[in-house]
Order: structure tokens, then sequence, then C-alpha cells
DNA sequence: ACAGATTACGTCAGTCACTGACAAAAAGCA
DNA sequence: TGCTTTTTGTCAGTGACTGACGTAATCTGT
């Protein structure tokens, strides 16, 4: 079925009308979503309200998205691109950390105005239980996974016999929830203020796993 | 109210009989509902049968949980005491990120032949809405928090104004976790082979974050 | 362009987590 | 023993999410 196409080509697109259609009422919902979890916030957007902004009925909504946070996970990923590609131009030289941190600064610079920074976060297991996991793993595991994948890119490790871009990956992503738990706390809504807090806070690390601490912190 | 009391003080229990009740319901809620979740699941439960199990209405149940998930979370906090009794109880002269490794190692001893060793893990959030904040908190940031209170003690840092026992205890959960989904990834049931997956783990932060990686892993 | 197989959609009904309101029962207190 | 406070059950309702089924749109071959 894939070179049997003997479609009239008039438009322009690589699919059939179908697809195209798929894709329309995908982004549609997802820009809804976005748009009035902005307006109304999360909790306060049900799924049929999105699925009545983009014009269809609630059970279409959930077609396209298993979940209301997957709408969420959607754009997450979008934003993580950047994050991975900024990583993959860093020079091939720079210890793999040290690229993290550069390609973050970096990243920041391109979402700094962007109107969305969402973070995801790393996601929890309970033994035993493994539906427990779908819960979570919505939140971290699939960018983790990616992180590590591209970090294994980097530094030539296969992720699934090499732990370590797993654990870099891990660390990096649980240091900036971590600055950004910090920030939403500090009550600031500057990003400014968000991204001096994951500067920091990944320069710390280094000295915070490697030896012992010196008496007065960096209490400025 | 406080110090008007003129109680008869004739059981030699510690409060009025209605804190009792409260506290054994609570109990008999949490005992019937991890014991429904190990039979037939956590979705395989509902609280619904929680409540029946243990002789009230589900409108009982949560009026002593705030979620399902929260009587999980119950149990996950009960089981990491252990690791920061261990951690207060390992030697002041160790630097904090090896008390933590050691203290974990003490920490697997008591659990190993436990029924129940449950890991939460790190929590996301969602820039400018802060609802989201408690969908995942609940899966660790009062861990992160209670652990980087703990290490502040042993340090002598605050957390709230030193970053870095945030940032260590962060990383820590962070690569726990990390180690509980290649485990529970590698299909294996055995908690001596998540206990190795830990340690390895744990040993490979200070290279991984330090400097360039050799390049042929330690792919035993 | 038209019949027949796919596929997408809307509607309906149902489950489950969770909540507010209210009345009855239990516990504390005088 | 009355009176107040707290706890509980019942009821009704919201919202996320799912399965079933009929209808309509798209695709396929002629």
């Amino acid at each position: 079925m894939a070179a049997t196409s003997a479609e009239p080509c008039q438009t322009p697109a690589e699919a059939g009308l179908r697809e195209r259609k798929k894709a329309r009422m995908r982004e549609s919902l997802l820009d809804a979503g976005l748009r009035l979890f902005h307006e109304h916030g999360y909790q306060g957007t049900t799924t049929e309200e999105i699925a009545a902004c983009a014009g269809v009925s609630q059970r279409t909504f959930f077609r396209y998205f298993a979940s209301k946070e997957d709408v969420v996970l959607e754009a997450v990923e979008g934003v993580d691109e950047y994050l991975y590609a900024a990583l993959r131009s860093r020079p091939a030289d720079e210890p793999p950390f040290t690229a993290l941190r550069n390609a973050m600064h970096e990243h920041w610079g391109y979402l700094d105005r962007e109107s969305l920074h969402i973070q995801g976060s790393a996601m929890g297991v309970i033994t035993g239980n493994p539906e427990l996991i779908d819960l979570n793993a919505r939140y971290c595991l699939s960018r983790q996974l990616r992180l590590a994948g591209v970090i294994g890119e980097r530094t030539g490790t296969d992720p699934d016999t090499d732990p370590r871009p797993g654990v870099l990956a891990a660390v990096f992503l649980s240091v900036i929830t971590s600055a950004h738990q910090a920030w939403c706390g500090s009550g600031s809504r500057d990003t400014d203020d968000l991204a001096e807090a994951i500067r920091d806070r990944l320069a710390l690390v280094p000295e915070v796993v490697c030896g012992t601490w010196e008496p007065p912190a960096t209490a400025s």
C-alpha cells in the first residue's frame, strides 16, 4: 500500500485526506487545550470544553488523547526537542555534563520568551503494582529515556547496556525539577529567576556529589 | 483550650477515645488498602472496596485520605523513615553523598525482606498551572524536602537558604528511581538485583557528572 | 462515478475517583 | 442526664474515561 498510489496528486500534501484531517484534528485539539489551560487553568478546564472548543464531541477528544494530561505532555515533548538539538550541536570534546549545562543554557535563550515552558519530571514506580507506572511515567520516563538516548549518541555509549546516560539524564532532569520547585516556592514569576536557579543548581552538582561541603554555604 | 483540661485520666492512653478511634480507623483503612492493592493491584481496587473492607462507607474513606494515591503515599513515607534514621546515624565525617550511599545500603538490609518497598519519586511542575503541582507533588516533593531536611541536619546547612541539600536529595532520589526503572524494565523480580542496580548507579554518579567518560563502558 | 469495505464520529450508558450538603448517631462535656 | 461537638452514612452531583453501536465520511476497486 506504499507505492501503489495512483492519486490525482492535486494537493502537494504528503498523504491522503484522512491523514491530513487527523493531523489537523489533533493540532486543533492541542491548541484548544493549551489555550483553555492558559485561560482557565488546568483543573478549570474540562475535556468537554476542549472538545467543544475544537468542535467535536468529548468522545472524539479521547480518541486523540489518552488522557487530559496527554495534551500537556505533547506540548512538553515539543519543547524538549530544542534541548536535544542544542545538546547535539555542542562540541564533541565537551564532557557530557558540561555539554548538558551549556545546552540548557542555549535552550533557555530559545525558550525565554516562549509562551509556554512546561517541565515534566521524574516518574515513580511502585513495586509490584505496574499499573502505577503509567500514572507517573507520563511525567518523566519518556523524557528521561529520550534524553538518555541523545546523551548516548554524543558519548558513543548505548543507554541499553551502559547505565551512565540514564543516570546523567536522571540527575540532570531532577536538578531542573528541583530548581523549578524552588522557583515555584519562592513565588517569583520571573523566568530569569528560574533560569538562574537552574544554572546555579547545575553548577553545584559536582561539588555536591564529589566531596565534603564547605561549611558556610554560598548563602549570598 | 489547651490547659483547662480537668480530665478524669482513667485510661492510660495518651488522648481521648475519639482520637484513638480515629487513629485506629486510619490504620484500618491503610491496612485494608495495602492488602487489597497487593491482592488485586492498584487499579483493580476501588475506594469503595477499601472502605467496605474496613467496614465504613466510601465517604468516610475520603475523610481519612484525600485520595486513593494517598494510601500508597502514607506507606512510602513510613518506609522512608528507616532511610532517614540510617542517614542520621552515619559518622559525621563522611561526605554527604557517601553517607547517603552507605545509609541506603544499610537501609536496604533492613528492607530486604519487608513485604513492601515502595519508591515514590520526583515531581513535575507546570509553569503557570499550579494545580498540576499537586498532581505530582504527591509523588516526590514531600520526600525530597524531608530528605533535604535530614541532609541539612547532617551537614549543618539550612535547606531553605542553601540549595545544596535539595540538589543532593533530588539527585539521589532520581538515581534511585532510575535504577528502579531499569530494574522494572529488566523484568527481574529479584530484589537483590534492584539493590545492585541502585548501588551501581549511585557509584557512577561522581564519574558521570565530573568529567569525560571513558569510552568503553563497564559493559561487563 | 458507484458499490462495498474501512475508518472516524456522535450518542448513550456506565464506571470510578472525589466532593458538598444534610441528617442521624456517637463521644465529650457540664 | 441534657447539650454541644465530632463523626458517619446517605444522597446527589461533577468530571475523567471507556465500551457499544449506529451513522456518516473516506478509501478502494471497477
